[in-house]
DNA sequence: CGCCAGGTTGATTTCGCTCAAGCAATGTGG
DNA sequence: CCACATTGCTTGAGCGAAATCAACCTGGCG
């Protein structure tokens, strides 16, 4: 589980420093004064935008604490999350390094805190550390893997298992494991949002989720999911791999 | 369009050099020798597979004729076409910058001319060149984009859309202007091929080319697609995004 | 209190999946 | 050259799933 940084308000942000999963971990000191002076801490309240898609490139955002949302919208209010950032990760880089205008919206999806880097500081640490250009390039692989996943299971899965494995993904980072084996979730995201993932309607994940209640396999009470057994849920999908 | 360098079967391949798409070109001098020294040609009859999903990678392939095929596929026998490599592109460049396995096979999906590039070359070239690294990343991003778009619309629309949208797509790549200005296509894919790709089975694939066929936007005839106006068969989807 | 956003539920229709049969093109071995 | 299998595609019938449209519920919130 990844640190958020609430506690260290008026220190620089470690997260995005040593997090193992950050791109900016392991700089030299020169390097490192160069980030700290042209990065910005920031707050984000439940819903607040970070960027938005349309919007010029500013530098990039680094999510430090919380969870926030990337999303892609279009001209007739359809709205897709496409995927989720956790604290360590860099957002916004893509847009920064092909120097387009921003291709998706970021939101807090929780209060969060969000580091903003400056062009100027980036570009600069770009052309001073070679080893920075092929982190960016390793977690743009490793968010291609990702996606190509995504469309794999878009065309092989009924929307009731890629409920299933969405939920199985969301316990791993946001379950608090129970006395009894149980787990339980507080979804970060709307049914809408859940239904985007899920590419389909919100009315069908309403009934989906009903029948994974009366099957027994999850317990839905507004944003929080309780899972009696995850090696269970987990089984739906597996035996489809296996089988 | 690209040119296929089937006419320079001795001579070095020009697409994989100075392809504006590809990553290689405007190399320096012992770049060049090096990349040339690592390059081995080799001819791909139609089918015939470059990489296998799983297999450990052992350097990157350079497409420079013809259309390959990026396929993932499940212990089930599912397959899904995840993207078509045209000359100038890179192809398995991902597994070995991360040093894994392949995530993916590519096969010729008709008789192509693939270079292959070995790790040693790579190796050398980028460590020698930064400039290289930042490229790889920029082609990595531009999949990204388009991985994302392909979510989207997976999400938003209907299968007849998404099947008219990937004929939009092929036809700017595979299409043949006619003189009454309507075009055709050699579609490089099976009907399962394009059903993967839409994310449905490939019977509904039939029925919805039938449904275009008595609509008049297309006529379809094997793998040879008439489209009398393209513009006709985009409005389709734009009347989606304008409205 | 009324309003509104988010969510659930219901009724109806459309759509797509499954299973199954048939068909054309291709290849193969006798 | 033919019988035969194979592969890729189309078509049909039946059924289950999901989209659509609509009503309604619930918990904030001004």
């Amino acid at each position: 589980m990844a640190q958020s940084c609430t506690k260290h308000e008026n220190h620089a942000c470690v997260v995005c420093h040593v997090g193992p999963r950050s791109v900016w971990h392991d700089l030299d000191e020169t390097a490192s004064a160069l980030l700290a002076g042209g990065r910005r801490r920031r707050e984000y309240g439940s819903g607040e935008v970070v960027f938005v898609q349309g919007e010029q490139n500013d530098g990039v955002h680094c999510v430090s604490g919380g969870t926030v949302g990337i999303r892609r919208l279009d001209d007739n209010g359809n709205s897709v999350l496409l995927e989720l950032a956790y604290p360590g990760d860099t957002i916004g880089y893509r847009s920064f390094l092909t120097g387009s205008e921003h291709k998706t919206s970021a939101e807090a999806l929780g209060p969060s805190v969000v580091c903003h880097i400056d062009r100027a500081a980036i570009t600069a640490l770009l052309a001073g550390n070679p080893a920075l250009g092929l982190r960016f390039l390793k977690r743009s692989i490793g968010e291609l893997e990702h996606a190509h996943d995504m469309m794999f299971r878009q065309a092989t899965l009924s929307n009731r298992h890629k409920l299933v494995h969405l939920l199985l993904v969301l316990v791993q980072r946001h379950g608090r494991r129970h006395s009894n084996g149980s787990q339980s979730i507080d979804l970060p995201v709307s049914r809408r949002d859940l239904a985007s993932m899920v590419g389909t309607r919100h009315e069908t994940i309403s009934r989906i989720i009903g029948r994974l209640e009366t099957d027994g396999v999850a317990h839905f009470s507004g944003r929080q999911v309780t899972i009696p057994s995850v090696e269970a849920l987990a089984g739906e999908i597996d035996r489809l791999i296996s089988a």
